[in-house]
DNA sequence: CTAATATAGTACGATGTCGTACTAATCAAG
DNA sequence: CTTGATTAGTACGACATCGTACTATATTAG
């Protein structure tokens, strides 16, 4: 059954169905843990910026959250007008923009860890993070190959 | 570095993420390498169709395909224009509906995957396909609890 | 048989994301 | 310094997806 050519690449099909099914199940759990008009994607954007450090350009947090810069301003629009982060020119960039989060913003993100977490613990038992810890690894690998060659 | 409670709970979370970046570029993929109109969702329902049989309702493939039956019933009429499914009446049940493939559209599916693996195989060499292979079971265990639970 | 409930599918609006095109500012070449 | 090329961000339209509401048919309770 392991034969080279068409048999690999249907193996390779089928890991892919695999991660797309996980991160849609996934993310439908985050998306039921925050409050109404907060995409998961937006609890994305300030917990990477709770997590690196805030006062980054929208184009670098749009390279590691792996959108287009277009979806970053969408989203940044959102989060502004929510009062989760303030958007400034950059000093040093007359191009550029800065991104700083807001007291509102942390103060959102620990509730939103806090009600994340929590249903995680409902669903999510220790056979399965210990799957997950032991996956880890090797999903860092492929996701920096696929991150390098796109 | 192992406390149960809020560690755990962040290696949870940063599995998904993970998870989460590694769909989003096997999708982008996937999307370059197939024609213009055609969405990565269009041609998973495709797929789905040629792997479980055709000739069954909206709602199974939307519950197969994880996504509501709005979006499917948005899918399955681009799929229609297109020619690659049929769309009639389940002469069983009034309310419900059976989808066909045409021949139109097997062939659009042999043509997509040789046009899929190529660019796949352009991108993964065997070591990442190792992985793939040794992660299959584990991925398949952690989306059925998640499916189960949700 | 009739009424209440459940299910399949559609209609409509909202939103996240992307691609293309554009502006403004910076950088590099001469 | 000037010109051409690159980069940051925005504007606009397209599209997939979802939530709510609705219609039509099936099923179940009485």
């Amino acid at each position: 059954m392991s034969k080279p050519g068409e048999a690999d690449g249907l193996e390779v099909f089928g890991f892919f169905n695999e991660v797309g099914i996980i991160n849609q199940l996934s993310t439908a759990i985050l998306a039921k843990s925050l409050p109404d008009g907060v995409h998961p994607s937006h609890f994305s954007i300030i917990n990477h910026l709770v997590r690196m450090g805030d006062g980054k350009s929208p184009i670098r947090i749009a390279a590691a959250m792996q959108v287009t810069k277009n979806t970053m301003t969408h989203s940044l629009k959102v989060l502004e007008e929510r009062g989760f982060i303030s958007v400034e020119p950059d000093p040093d960039d007359g191009r550029g923009k800065l991104v700083r989060l807001t007291e509102a913003g942390r103060a959102f993100r620990e509730a939103a860890i806090r009600n994340v977490m929590a249903r995680f613990g409902d669903v999510i038992e220790p056979e399965h993070r210990a799957i997950m810890a032991r996956l880890m690894g090797d999903l860092v690998v492929l996701r920096k190959h696929l991150d390098e060659n796109r």
